[in-house]
DNA sequence: ACCTTATTTTTAATCATTTCAAATTTTTTG
DNA sequence: CAAAAAATTTGAAATGATTAAAAATAAGGT
C-alpha cells in the first residue's frame, strides 16, 4: 500500500488522534442510530467507529484506505471491505459525499445539509493541500447553461488546481 | 471488457468509421512528424493510427480501451499497452488532454491551443451524452478566489451533471 | 434466550492500468 | 546502403484500488 504524494495520510494522522472516542458535530449518537434504522441499516460498532473518524476530521478528504490504515495504527480491527462498504452506506444515507481529487483514490467528505450543490475545492499542486470553498458562485453560469444548452443542472463538480498561499510565498 | 452505461462506445463506432485513413484538422502530417521529433519521440505507424482516430473524432472523449477496441474491430493489430503509452505521449506533447468523466475510465480529448484553461463538460446522467462548453465564464470567480484565498489558479475542472435537452423533452 | 436477517471477515476475483523482457522497428552512423 | 544504437511495440505478467462470495458473527424483534 502506497500513500499518494499529497501526504494526506500524515495530515490525517496528526489531526485524527482522538477520532474514535468522542462524538461531536450536529448529529448526536441517538439520532445517528435512528437514522441508520430509518434507512434500514443496523448501527454497528464498526459503522460507529468509521463514522466517528469522519466526523472528527471534517476538513480531511479521507479515502477508504486512509481510514483502514488509521484503524490499523490504532490497533482497532476492522476489515478493509467493511470500510469500503460502510462508506457506500454512509453515502446512501447522505452523510458523506464522494469527492474525486484526481489522485487515484475515491475520497469522502461530510455532507453539509445546508449546501444543495457540492462545494468546490482548491488543490495545491505543490503541497497537495485541499481547501474547501463554501460559496457557490455558479448560479449565473448555470442559468446561462440552461438558456444556451437547454441542460438542466442537478449537480456540479468544480476543482481548481494551482498554488496555495503558503507555496506562493515560498517561491 | 465491459463498456460503461454511457454507450460512448457505440457512438464512437458510428462516428469513427473512416478514422484511420484521412488526416484533417489544423495539424498536417508533416508537421506532426516534426512535432514528435521536437519532443524526442519517433513517429511510428501505431502512433499515427492512434492520433488519427483522435483527430477524426474531436467530439468524443475516448478511453484507451475505446481506441483499442476500435482497432480490434477494424482488424488492425495494436496492443493495449501501446495505446495506453501513446496516449501518455500525446498528453506530454499537449496534443490531447486527460478528462475524468467519473465513469471509471481515463478519457482523452484533443487539446485546443486557443483555450488556456480546460473547458467544461455537461454530463447527462440519463443518456450519458457529453457536451463541451467552450466559453470559460470563470474569470470572475477565479479573481475572487485569488483575492479571498491567496490561491493562484493554474487550471480548473468543471463538470455539470444533469439532464440534456433530449432527455428533458422525453419526460 | 431464540430466530431471522444483516453485517463482518477473510479470501479470492475484477478491472483498469503499468511494467517487464524479448522482439521489432526506426534513426543514426560509418 | 548496411550495421549499430536507440526507441518502440508486443504479449504476458504484475499492480493496486475496489468488489464479490461464502462462512462466521452479531443485531433486533418475538
Amino acid at each position: 500500500m502506497k500513500y499518494n504524494e499529497l501526504d494526506l495520510y500524515y495530515q490525517f494522522i496528526n489531526n485524527a488522534v482522538q477520532g474514535v472516542d468522542t462524538m461531536k458535530n450536529e448529529l448526536e449518537t441517538s439520532n445517528i442510530k435512528e437514522k441508520f434504522h430509518q434507512f434500514g441499516y443496523k448501527y454497528t460498532e464498526q459503522r460507529r467507529l468509521i463514522l466517528n473518524v469522519l466526523l472528527e476530521n471534517p476538513d480531511l478528504h479521507l479515502s477508504s484506505e486512509d481510514i483502514y490504515e488509521y484503524f490499523k495504527m490504532k490497533k482497532i480491527d476492522i476489515s478493509q471491505s467493511t470500510v469500503y462498504r460502510t462508506l457506500i452506506v454512509l453515502e446512501k444515507m447522505k452523510i458523506v459525499r464522494k469527492v474525486n481529487l484526481d489522485d487515484g483514490f475515491t475520497r469522502y467528505e461530510l455532507f453539509s445539509p445546508d449546501e444543495d450543490h457540492a462545494h468546490h475545492h482548491l488543490i495545491c499542486t505543490e503541497c497537495g493541500s485541499i481547501t474547501d470553498i463554501k460559496n457557490d458562485l455558479l448560479e449565473d453560469l448555470e442559468r446561462q447553461i440552461l438558456d444556451d444548452y437547454d441542460f438542466e443542472i442537478k449537480d456540479h463538480c468544480l476543482k481548481f488546481f494551482g498554488l496555495c498561499k503558503k507555496c506562493r510565498n515560498q517561491k
